[in-house]
DNA sequence: ATATATATCTTAGTCACTAAGAGATTTAGC
DNA sequence: GCTAAATCTCTTAGTGACTAAGATATATAT
C-alpha cells in the first residue's frame, strides 16, 4: 500500500512536470514565431512540413484544424517571405503541394539552436540506455497523445447534452 | 567510434521523436480550446493559474508574453465565462489577482480526461524506477527550455541587424 | 508635497481567422 | 462520352483577439 501510494504520488509529479515542459514548450515556440516575424500558425506549418515534407494544403487544413481559407493565408505568407513554394501536382490539377525551400527555412531553425543545445545538455547526462527509454517514452507518448486528441474531437460531433460525463479526478490543490 | 555514431544517431531520433510528440500536445491543447469554445490563450492562462495558482495580470502578461492589454481582455473572457475571479489586493489596490473558480474550472479540466488516460496507460508500462527518470527528463528538460527560451528572448531586444549569424527577412512590422 | 514608478484598463487600428460559396478539376453513373 | 456529383483550393465579407499608446489609479522616493 506504501509502495502504491509512493507511486501514485510520482505519476502525479511526473504529469505535473510533463505539463510544465510542455507548457514551457509552447512558450519557446512562440517566441520562436516572435522573432522570427512570423505568426504562430505560420510556424506551426513550418514544423508540419519539416517533419511530413511536401504536403498538400488541404493536408495542412487538416493537421492544424485550421480551414482551407486559412491555409490560403498561411501559405500566402510563407510563399510571400520566400520559406516556402507552392507546386501543383501534375497527376491532380485541383491539388497544391507545399515545399519548404531549405536555404530560407534553415534561417528559421537556426532559431531553435538555442533549444537543441539546451538538451544535448540535458541528453549529455544520460546513457544510451537511458536515452533509449526516453526514445520509447517520446514514441508511445506521441500515439498516446494522438489517440487522446482524435477521442476528444469525437466530442466536438458530439452535441454537448450527450457528451458522457467524464470523470474528473480531484482537483489539485491549489499552491 | 561506431559506439559515437550509435549515440548520434539515438540523439536524432529522440529529437525528433520529442518534436512530434510536443508538435501533438500544442493540437491538444488547441482542441481542448475549441471543444470549450475559448479562445488559445484564455485556456494557456487558465493553465498558468492552474499551475501557479492565484496570480496577478501583469504577471499573467509576463509569462504569456502578452501585452497587459491583452490579458484584460483575456480576465474579460474568462471572467464572463465564469472561470475566474478578479480579487484587488487589499495591500497594493494597483494590482488585481486573478483566481480560478473550481467548480467552473473543473468543466475544462475534464476535456484533458483523455490524455490523462492516454499517460496513465504509457506510464504503467514503466517500472517505478523507470518513472523516477522520466521525471528526471522532465525536471530537467524544462529547465532547460526555460533557459532557451530566455537566451532567444534576448534576440528580440538585439536590433535585427546586430543579431549574430541571423539575418532574417522582415516579415512584419516589429515593435 | 511633488515627482516618479508601477499596475491595470481603455481606445483605435491591424491582422489572422471563420463561414460560405466560387472556380477548377476529377470521379461516378448512365 | 457526357452530365452530375465530389473534391480541392481560393476568394470575400465580417468578426474578434492582438498591439501600441496613453489614461487612470495607486504606491514609493526625494
Amino acid at each position: 500500500m506504501s509502495r502504491t501510494k509512493a507511486r501514485t504520488a510520482l505519476l502525479e509529479e511526473l504529469e505535473e512536470a510533463m505539463r510544465r515542459s510542455s507548457a514551457q514548450g509552447v512558450l519557446y515556440g512562440q517566441t520562436v514565431a516572435n522573432v522570427a516575424g512570423i505568426a504562430n500558425s505560420d510556424l506551426e506549418c513550418m514544423d508540419i512540413l519539416y517533419l511530413e515534407g511536401r504536403v498538400t494544403a488541404g493536408r495542412l487544413a487538416e493537421v492544424t484544424g485550421l480551414t482551407t481559407g486559412a491555409i490560403t493565408g498561411v501559405v500566402d505568407r510563407l510563399e510571400k517571405a520566400g520559406l516556402v513554394r507552392r507546386e501543383r501536382d501534375e497527376k491532380d490539377r485541383r491539388k497544391v503541394f507545399i515545399s519548404v525551400v531549405p536555404e530560407q527555412a534553415m534561417k528559421i531553425g537556426q532559431l531553435y539552436v538555442p533549444m537543441q543545445q539546451a538538451m544535448e545538455k540535458v541528453f549529455g547526462t544520460y546513457s544510451d540506455q537511458e536515452l533509449r527509454l526516453l526514445l520509447r517514452f517520446a514514441t508511445e507518448g506521441y500515439k498516446g497523445v494522438l489517440a487522446a486528441t482524435e477521442a476528444l474531437k469525437s466530442l466536438l460531433d458530439t452535441p454537448p447534452e450527450k457528451r458522457p460525463d467524464l470523470k474528473l479526478k480531484k482537483l489539485r490543490r491549489q499552491p
